[in-house]
DNA sequence: TATCGAAATGCAACATTGTTGCATTTAAAT
DNA sequence: ATTTAAATGCAACAATGTTGCATTTCGATA
């Protein structure tokens, strides 16, 4: 995988630390993360629109994607342009809240009614992770 | 299809107008309403609390359910209980905006990996309607 | 390396949605 | 008609998203 710095020039964007930060936080992360939860694990204090906008621009720019569960719970995780993965399914524990990409879950092909044109799936799965059922 | 009153009789709650008149609003709407819209079409100017209040009383009682596109878009429509159909895919329309409940897309078998499991699904398909895409 | 313009940032302010506590009102059982 | 548990309205607040604008910083160029 590419490094953060790297992965901003890549897509001509200023490098700035908020950022870099930002990517290297998801990158070493085994799950999405939440705003706060990237702003925890950054040295830096950047102000809340700051981050709005990084977040943004990250995600236009197809380095990250944003995962919605329900509303009011908001993650963020690697793309697949990053991660050359295929799209796929996410997954969030009702136990622990904590969300994953499941990139063997290959999103289902889809019969549309007619006249109805596809250009995007969002499937999210909730349940118990594997860490999550074997403590019950 | 039964009655809102019968409706709300065979949950035990009670019948308020507020109550009463958002699962009316929603029975007779094609699409998937917001809180917003449902208000538009309701005499009665009940506060956002009772409203909020309400939505939460019916969707536990499975009368009504909530669909949430990205964040900051929710909408509600009728519950499988109400209209005895199955669990369902939604459609976003990108143009009109529109939420629909796709009641011949059933949800797919997925397989997940070893120690997840699986309480509910969520799959939201955004595309252009059939309408919206006739227009183009 | 110094300069400069465009882009990013920080701050203030505000909108929307979700949420709780509490006093008041209402539904419906008696 | 009375009574009580539930629903409502109000106030207040939290979290997230959003915009405008002055300031700072990146990075291209001289």
């Amino acid at each position: 995988m590419r490094q953060p710095i790297e992965i901003l020039g890549l897509h001509n964007l200023k490098r700035t630390s908020c950022r870099e930060g930002i990517i290297r936080v998801i990158m070493s992360a085994s799950t999405a993360l939440s705003e706060s939860e990237i702003r925890e694990r950054l040295e830096g204090n950047y102000d809340r629109t700051t981050f709005y906008r990084s977040f943004k621009t990250l995600v236009e720019n197809k380095i990250i994607h944003k995962i919605v569960v329900d509303n009011q719970l908001v993650k963020y995780a690697l793309d697949n342009s990053v991660t050359h993965k295929h799209e796929h399914a996410h997954f969030y524990c009702n136990e622990c809240e904590r969300v994953q990409c499941l990139d063997d879950v290959v999103m289902p092909a889809l019969k549309l009614p007619t006249g109805y044109t596809l250009t995007e799936m969002e499937l999210i799965i909730k349940g118990l992770c594997n860490q999550c059922s074997c403590k019950n």
